[in-house]
RNA sequence: GGCCCCAUCGUCUAGCGGUUAGGAUCCCAGGUUUUCAUCCUGGUUACAGGGGUUCGAAUCCCCUUGGGGUCACCA
């Protein structure tokens, strides 16, 4: 059975980046029949935040990928993470380290004066002295020393890591007693079954210390897939400046949850020359071996475009729901015209209620003295009731040899107080005869 | 800077040795629409550069250039 996961650090809200990765493991997992499942990486004391957790949960809930199991959270593993320090220390594949922070500072110095790589040396490694006093020791992992580590990437191919340049005995416990990231990420991997782990490329230079953990503690490796990251407009890893990298953002600006995750799953996968894909197709197809191997800039217009199909195939009730208000025909009318649930929102209202003002530019362009002819001619024909609008309409129309312009421009200002809006014939079997005559006279009067 | 990754239209991408280099978005033009939007039609724009390999390279190899990631007692 395939296990996937995604392990978030609560440090603010779900990240439109996280969520890709989720998006990927999520359908990775379901696609095989396995499990998807979310690990809160909160061994950082001093940034752990419940208000994080809570932000991340409810981007989840909102575009309904949900963990099939418990929620993991680290800060509640100290023991497992203790026991397997323990046993790496009697099993001397670990030690402990009485080296300062200070005395690191300084090695680190003295390296980069000589232009080298900062690097543990390695002093306590084989360490059996008397301990120096007061100081409280970091516990370090014995990596090789010489050789290669080599990844098996299933994006990227094999990757290999010299040692040489790229290890040291790092830390896996501070000196307080808590774990470190590379140690815990792999230690829960392998006891939460994890067997496919699918996660950003800027954690590809850390798996070679994940597998040194792997390999201490006599652990499967998983299948690794680096996916590359998403870009801003100017090439650089997405963060927050970048504005509208909180998911939940993209609920208040009117996008809709599985227009998002289409138009996250385009970026760096596709199929063929698709476009539009259900969450039906995506666990059909989806293939993480498929991504490409390049970085994706981040760009609006293509989720806008997306977002905009989803609203035109979406039911006047779905709609009415998203919107949260009663359903009504207006949606039906509109729905084609907007691409997001705010214009949506906007538009239906426009012709819902009546307008408060009047667009200057519309009235100097469509009601000069013909128009308003015309216009008055309309409203004493509604008024008279013999006619249907539409008949009123083409009447008028048609003993004053006028075009259609000229009586519809008019009327559309009156009904929803701009010169665009659906055909003006739908707006006014929606709106009725007693209604559209109020808002012509209504009109009328504020032009006296 | 060391290490690692990457390189097709502005953007997302198809292509996996032989194609007029395709689609989508964006933009522009025309049509439809009384208007706007939708919709339809058409158009502009790409294989980073240089060497190889080959009868033949966007496709394979090397170099250069460019971009990105990462180098913590953060995750």
């Amino acid at each position: 059975m395939i296990v996937t996961r995604f392990a978030p650090s609560p440090t603010g809200y779900l990240h439109i980046g996280g969520l890709r990765t989720a998006l990927l493991n999520y359908l990775w997992a379901k696609r095989n029949g396995g499990k998807f499942l979310l690990r809160v990486e909160d061994t950082d004391r001093s940034r752990h935040n419940e208000d994080a957790v809570s932000a991340i949960l409810e981007a989840f809930k909102w575009v309904g990928l949900n963990s099939d199991e418990e929620i993991v959270y680290q800060s509640q593993r100290d023991e497992i993470y203790k026991k397997y320090i323990d046993q790496l220390l009697q099993e001397g594949k670990a030690y402990k380290c009485y080296m300062t922070k200070e005395e690191l500072e300084t090695l680190r110095e003295e390296q980069q004066a000589r232009k080298e790589r900062p690097r543990y040396d390695g002093r306590y490694r084989d360490f059996d002295g008397v301990p120096p006093e007061g100081v409280e020791p970091v516990i370090r992992i014995k990596a090789p020393i010489d050789g290669s580590i080599f990844v098996d990437d299933k994006i990227k191919g094999s990757i290999e890591f010299r040692v040489a340049d790229t290890l040291d005995d790092f830390i896996i416990a501070r000196a307080d007693g808590n774990p470190t990231y590379n140690f815990v990420v792999a230690v829960d991997d392998a006891l939460m079954g994890v067997n496919e782990v699918i996660r950003g490329d800027d954690h590809l230079s850390n798996t070679p210390k994940q597998i040194v953990v792997y390999n201490a503690l006599g652990f499967q490796l998983p299948t690794f897939y680096h996916v590359p990251m998403i870009h801003n407009e100017s090439g650089k890893k997405l963060s927050k400046r970048d504005g509208a990298t909180d998911v939940m953002e993209y609920q208040r600006n009117g996008y809709l949850p599985d227009a998002l995750l289409n138009f996250l799953i385009r970026l760096g996968w596709s199929n063929g020359d698709q476009e539009i894909f259900s969450m039906e197709e995506m666990l059909e197809l989806f293939n993480p071996k498929d991504i490409s191997k390049s970085a994706s800039i981040y760009n609006l217009e293509k989720l806008n475009w997306i977002n905009g199909e989803y609203i035109k195939s979406k039911s006047r009730d779905e709609l009415a729901k998203a919107l949260h208000i009663e359903p009504t025909p207006v949606i039906d009318l509109v729905k084609d015209r907007t691409s997001t649930l705010i214009e949506l929102s906007s538009e239906v209202n426009k012709i819902l209620n009546r307008p408060t003002e009047y667009d200057p530019k519309s009235i100097k362009k469509h009601f000069k003295e013909l128009n308003r002819t015309l216009l008055g001619e309309f409203l004493e024909k509604l008024k008279n009731g013999q006619d249907s609008c539409d008949e009123a309409f083409g009447h008028i129309l048609e003993s004053n040899g006028a075009g259609m312009a000229k009586l519809a421009q008019p009327v559309r200002i009156a009904l929803v107080g701009v010169a665009q809006s659906p055909s003006v014939l739908d707006v006014i079997s929606i709106l009725g005869r007693d209604e559209v005559i109020y808002r012509i006279e209504s009109f009328l009067a504020s032009q006296e």
